[in-house]
DNA sequence: CCTCCGCGTGAATCATCAA
DNA sequence: CTTGATGATTCACGCGGAG
């Protein structure tokens, strides 16, 4: 594996930006764009040489100014390995703002009108990012909760349990309009109610955590891919470019790859962007048909399938089967199934196949395990069961 | 029911605050604080006639600065009956900014050293506060996440359900200590695991929502009680007096009261004040025995070691180990443990055998009892009891 | 083969009091 | 103010080895 040469941010040509707002179409600069590729080098260059109004969704997990003074150790004396890179460190708010705003700028430069934005923080830094994001003119449509299963604990007792990061997902301007945001499909996956803004996935632990040779954790920050493939189910398309200004272990563009998008990385440490370009080299993108938006239409009630998927309980592109197997069917990324052209959910996929008005999804469908067929109602119970949340 | 007479803002003395940081002991202040009384008329004006240090905790709820263009209706051509009243209004984000400053620089004056502060917000104006909150000095120890049982749905489906709020829970700046938390009572009502940074609750309707005598909201944002009652329960005592500037339909005082707290509240509108009088009235305390905290081990009297040996619970020359007795120790007449050559106090000893930077050595030292072994922290509870003041 | 148990670890602004 | 002594404090998972 190496970087690729073009994605080297010297050899990036240089864009010219007009200063009357008017902006080449988007489909004319996508030849100028390091498409699928890790830009090495500062993040704020890198942005600078990107053309205006390219890319379709951006999702930024910048440095959040922890702050740390003192060692931490664990009530059984162990060392609590925390994030003490140099990339963390800002002598004060004022250098952190207006890092800060810099990047975002530009950022906002990049989008397409129709673009939207992540950015994922904690409480040390998501109020200047925040703030930012308000000032630079951005319009926030949510801000959006991670609410983490197995936080690390407050190990004094002083404090509470400090369980959950915060992400703002913002449009280019308060006016934009026709942003991508796949409400149905979201819908469709959580027992059919809409998608709420408090979300709930583990950490990033065990095979997926990308480990060197030493079994040391390669990033100190990777986030979880379930996380990321939410934003980007929800709020992009196949096809769409996904720029990732701090690419980090490139979680971003794994999911991205997965999912039948197109990714930026910009990276400035040359060992992380190597782990990534490996990482993603190994990412087996799912069938078209498994992550082609659903039709935006009203249906039939649907259930919470997507988050068996999320956990990581059910494949995306998976084979489903009646307890009979007379019957198939392929697991899509958004929780939906699809048999030859149909798609649709669980449920009306399962009715459509029997030719009966209507079907229980989570009792005629089993998944293929430990060489047997197991009803994915188990499976959802295995979900609750691990799950389980007021 | 009337609004004391002393608790009109033109009525309440102005406190002489002195410049160089030397404050008048809180003890002595208290007389001057319009204790269980609310306070009209502009909060920041009011807030300046506070005594600096004399509050334990703040709850401030302040104006969202919603932002609301348009008039919103629901699938059914429904009104939404909205936020939309003048104290919700402001012209910018610096108009907005410059509000935020102000109360919360008064705020931060009027708390004690050893007081905590929660604002609540939604994504609205919560990254302004952040931002203030930071900048004014105080220090971020939580950023607290509202789940609601039962958020409005977004009715034009282009959005995540906006389903939470946010509260930040500061101090008042980063080398405070000695701030309230309840840890192991929260601990004990939370299935014996340590609170987290996100609740659960449903809004505040049925019973609990203030109505006029047209059955009409008396306040568009009032907020539940178990909401309130979670953070005073956590970060004050019985006897605390608690400050919310923008007291609006009062739960802040109703909560404070039937937890035997005491409160003070400023609003300036005669409506909400005169509405959360009357609510307050109606509160009936909780005993004193339901509201005490338990107490917190890190609060019990200190007990030398030496002590247990006087007592004649240890004896001079009896061999301590470890709960696997892999590592022992005998106790010396002085108090203290010695190891081959070493000798040192419990912790020490218990540090050094283990190799650790530190050591509980109540928790890591047992003795050995009816042909067991038995902590002699438990022995450190029996002297308590034994010992016990009256 | 499975189960149990010990160990490691995760974006963390993580103590208080007396001298 | 600093310094040193005391002593309080962890949840959910994944993994690997023992039984």
């Amino acid at each position: 594996m190496s970087i690729p040469r073009t994605a080297a941010a010297g050899v990036l040509p240089r864009i010219k930006v007009s200063r009357t707002g008017r902006q080449t179409p988007a489909v004319r600069v996508e030849h100028l764009l390091p498409i699928d590729q890790i830009v090495l080098g500062d993040c704020i260059e890198s942005l600078r040489r990107l053309p205006s109004q390219s890319v379709d969704m951006i999702f930024a997990d910048p440095p959040y100014n922890l702050q740390l003074e003192n060692a931490l150790t664990r009530p059984d004396n162990s060392h609590v390995d925390a994030v003490n890179d140099e990339w963390d460190r800002f002598d004060s708010f004022a250098e952190y703002d207006a890092f800060t705003r810099a990047w975002l700028a530009e950022c906002r430069r990049v989008m397409k009108k129709t673009a939207t934005l992540f950015v994922i923080g904690s409480y040390h830094n998501i109020f200047r990012v925040g703030s930012a994001v308000q000032d630079l003119g951005f319009w926030i449509l949510n801000d959006i909760v991670w609410r983490k299963a197995n936080p690390m604990p407050n190990f004094r007792g002083r404090r509470f349990t400090n369980a959950h990061e915060t992400l703002i997902w913002a449009s280019r301007s308060a006016d934009a309009r026709g942003y991508t945001f796949h409400y149905e499909a979201l819908k469709a996956g959580n027992e059919d109610t809409q998608m709420r803004s408090d979300w709930y996935f583990p950490l990033c632990t065990g095979e997926e955590r990308l480990k060197d040779a030493q079994g040391r954790k390669v990033h100190p920050t990777q986030k979880p891919e379930a996380l990321v493939a939410r934003a980007l189910l929800a709020a992009s398309n196949p096809g769409d470019i996904i720029l990732d200004p701090f690419f980090g272990s490139g979680t971003t563009g794994a999911v991205a790859k997965r999912l039948g998008r197109r990714f930026i990385g910009l990276e400035r440490d040359p060992v992380y962007a190597q782990a990534a370009q490996e990482r993603i080299d190994n990412v087996v993108p799912l069938d078209a048909d498994a992550v082609a938006a659903a039709p935006a239409r009203r249906t039939e009630p649907r259930i919470p399938f997507l988050s068996l998927l999320e956990a990581g309980m059910i494949a995306a592109g998976e084979e489903l089967v009646d307890a009979r197997e007379k019957h198939r069917a392929i697991v899509r990324a958004d929780g939906t199934l699809t048999v030859g052209p149909v798609v649709g959910s669980i449920h009306k996929v399962g009715a459509l196949v029997q030719g009966h008005p209507s079907c229980n999804g989570w009792s005629f469908w089993h998944a293929r395990r430990n060489n047997g067929l197991i009803a994915i109602d188990s499976l959802r119970d295995d979900y609750r069961a691990r799950h389980a949340a007021p």
